[in-house]
DNA sequence: CCTGATAAGTTTGTGATACGAACCAATTTA
DNA sequence: TAAATTGGTTCGTATCACAAACTTATCAGG
């Protein structure tokens, strides 16, 4: 609110369609979660330890949750299976947290279920503007900090 | 995954790119959501009824979620003054859901939160593939149906 | 070295989520 | 018009998510 209309309204319009489309996305990812007895939050902390070996904190920053919620949540992933907690090798503070053998299997199989939800949504696109469009979704994406 | 599904490869890299992207926004969603006492569902429907009005059963699919549980976070949402219910017009058993002002209000200030959280991922495009990202995102989405 | 001040995680308690199963009422099918 | 089917709600149970209080560690400053 300081600063006005210094984004372009093309950005409004971005941050829309980006909106969107994140909101169809998680459409898909609630049913998968849910047909695969996950929730939300449980799969996307998955998907986001996929690549990663993270600190709670860190975590807890990627998901937006609290520091106690997170404790619960790797808790029960954990009992599960899914995931690791180790103790950080220098900070003896911290925790780290990753996916098992089973955690990554799962993973994958998620990984497909989505890919087979979007598909009518991908199809809409040609080749062409399919390799634009993850492009520059991963170019804006890349390393984002959203921050507060 | 280098080979391909039935797509070009592209296609899972898009997935990838997409998903990440939604992961992204979903954290800066989940941290805003808890800012104004809501949960990342309920700031869903929000932002879905805000240009739609719905029946249960509708908004059950664009969330992914079960009709029983639409119903506890409707009536919450209905008692705290965000949404009203109305009988169907034609079919007596339905029921629509829609914004009340104030939850028109909200909604608005939300997006206005969500494009401040997104701002610094938006700068890292130039104008020109802002707007090619919108459109082609815009593309895809326009009436999308994932469906299991 | 100590002594706060901070930071990382956990525990606890409470309300909100989310599912499935059972149920009622209205609509559709046969 | 009887038999499905559909749209929503209620109920019971487990998970989710927050805030507040607490335990260890790390980090400053003197």
């Amino acid at each position: 609110m300081p600063d006005a209309t210094q984004p372009t309204s093309d950005t409004a319009a971005l941050i829309d369609a980006l909106a969107q489309a994140a909101f169809v996305t998680m459409g898909a990812l609630t049913r998968i979660a849910a047909d695969n007895d996950l929730s939300l939050t449980q799969l996307r902390a998955l998907a986001i330890l996929r690549d990663r070996r993270l600190r709670m904190t860190d975590l807890v920053e990627y998901l937006g949750l609290e520091k106690s919620t997170l404790t619960g949540l790797i808790s029960r992933a954990e009992a599960r299976g899914l995931v690791h907690r180790a103790p950080h090798p220098v900070d003896r503070r911290a925790t780290e947290v990753f996916l098992s053998t089973h955690g990554h299997t799962l993973a994958a199989a998620l990984e497909a279920e989505l890919a087979a939800s979007l598909a009518p949504v991908m199809e809409k696109l040609d080749p062409a503007e399919q390799h634009t469009l993850a492009h520059l979704l991963a170019k804006a994406v890349a390393t984002a900090s959203t921050r507060t």
